[in-house]
DNA sequence: TCTGGGGTCCTAGGACCC
DNA sequence: TCTGGGGTCCTAGGACCC
């Protein structure tokens, strides 16, 4: 049967949602309309622009680039920092609002979302329930968004993209060739920045070029990921909707310094700091982990790994610090770092995370104090317990992982 | 004091086994 | 009589998304 698919996208979504609240709150000035940016802490060198206002746009300001040069183009720009819990509240709501119309709601990042349709309107079109629900997150919830509709996922994203914004438009299949093969194949979803040159070098410029194509010539130069671009170029996709409940791939926590680390013991506090937290959010998906990872930059920006499979899957902060630090003293490189990052990965349920009171291995004991420490810090927060290494070394003894409710962000459809 | 932090998936090469 | 070859696991790195 055919499917009924949508695509909600919020517009400008972080610089909306702070526009919103500042206005409820007594603001003059709405800042969608000025030139503003939601920007991280220059300080602590997390200056990059997060979302823009779409005055700053047309300074050609873009997400990503560094506060320093949006401000070179447009001295101007009003430059706030994020309030991460609001916009998780906003984000809530939107899925609040979109479950009332399917129980398939699948929330894809922080501020989009697909919902499957089918067989879900009756009296109305599809496309008035479209037009309904971008007419009430304006009205109701105070922020604009795109909606995209049509039988799959990636046509339905690629319609949301048509014109912002506050805007709904339709790609139906039949409907590819007039809405979609004249868009440039930048536009196209996972054509980024390795993939367009190549593309253009095969004399690719828009997605109907793509979409024409042979598949073999695209796999030949592009492997399977070649093979991936012409299918969306020609609106196929049949990955389900798949509402919240997803299973986790993979848990990681990794942070810029606000200082170069020079030192083995301050890197080992941060990878500390670091594997704590993630574990505390392994344990609380009820998850094993197998490998663990961790990921370094240093101060030329260049970026690299080392990972390790356990003999067996653990949830203990004590043994993934143990492989965290080995780890790390086998390939740092003993230049001064500015970020450093711990993975956990091949997670597998937990499913015997009751521990015993019989057992009195050294392994239990230890599931015992974390088990112990996440309810003091569950019932008193996070900081009523620190380890004592932390107190005046400068490092935060949780780092990351402060947004844990935040939905996960998939790349794939 | 110029470049965040959270993800997913893919690929290439080496080790190892039969 | 030199160095087959397929399959699997593991690791490092890369590409892409919001």
């Amino acid at each position: 049967m055919e499917r009924i698919i949508l695509h909600v996208d919020v517009n400008s979504a972080y610089l909306s949602w702070e526009a919103v609240y500042r206005l409820q709150h007594g603001a003059r000035i709405d800042l969608r309309t000025i030139p503003s940016v939601i920007g991280g802490d220059e300080k602590s060198r997390r200056g990059i622009v997060l979302a823009k206002s779409i005055p700053a746009k047309k300074y050609d300001i873009q997400t990503g680039e560094t506060l320093w040069s949006a401000r070179s183009k447009c001295p101007n720009l009003v430059v706030l920092p994020p309030s991460y819990p609001l916009y998780l509240s906003c984000s809530d709501a939107l899925v609040r609002l979109l479950k009332k119309y399917s129980p398939k709601v699948e929330r894809y990042s922080g501020d989009e979302c697909f919902v499957d349709l089918t067989g879900c309107t009756q009296k109305k079109t599809a496309e008035e329930t479209a037009w309904e629900i971008k007419e009430r997150c304006r009205t109701e919830l105070g922020f604009t968004v795109n909606v995209g509709l049509s039988t799959n996922k990636l046509l339905a994203k690629m319609a949301s993209e048509l014109e912002k914004p506050d805007k709904m438009h339709t790609m139906y299949p039949h409907e590819i060739p007039e809405k979609l093969w004249p868009m440039p194949v930048r536009k196209l979803f996972l054509s980024g920045p390795k993939t367009l040159p190549k593309l253009y070098k095969l004399n690719i410029f828009t997605i109907g070029q793509l979409a024409h194509a042979s598949p073999d010539l695209l796999q030949h130069h592009l492997k399977s990921h070649g093979l991936t671009i012409w299918k969306y170029a020609n609106g196929i996709d049949d990955s389900p909707v798949v509402p919240d409940g997803r299973a986790v791939k993979g848990i990681g926590n990794s942070t810029t310094t606000p200082f170069d680390v020079d030192s083995e013991k301050e890197a080992l506090l941060y990878l500390l700091s670091l594997t704590e937290t993630a574990a505390m959010r392994l344990r609380s998906n009820k998850m094993l982990a197998r490998v663990v990872t961790v990921s370094l930059r240093d101060t030329n920006l260049s970026f690299y790994s080392h990972q390790r499979r356990l003999v067996s899957p653990t949830d203990s902060t004590l043994l993934l610090y143990r492989q965290a630090k080995s780890l790390f003293k086998e390939m740092w490189r003993r230049e001064p770092l500015r970020h450093l990052g711990v993975h956990l990965s091949d997670l597998v349920e937990n499913k015997f995370y009751q521990t015993s009171f019989f057992d009195d291995t050294a392994v239990s004991r230890q599931q015992a104090i974390d088990k112990t420490i996440d309810e003091i810090r569950a019932s008193y927060g996070a900081d009523a317990v620190v380890r004592g290494l932390f107190p005046h070394s400068g490092i935060p003894p949780l780092c990351g992982g402060v947004y844990e409710a935040f939905p996960t962000m998939r790349s794939l459809l």
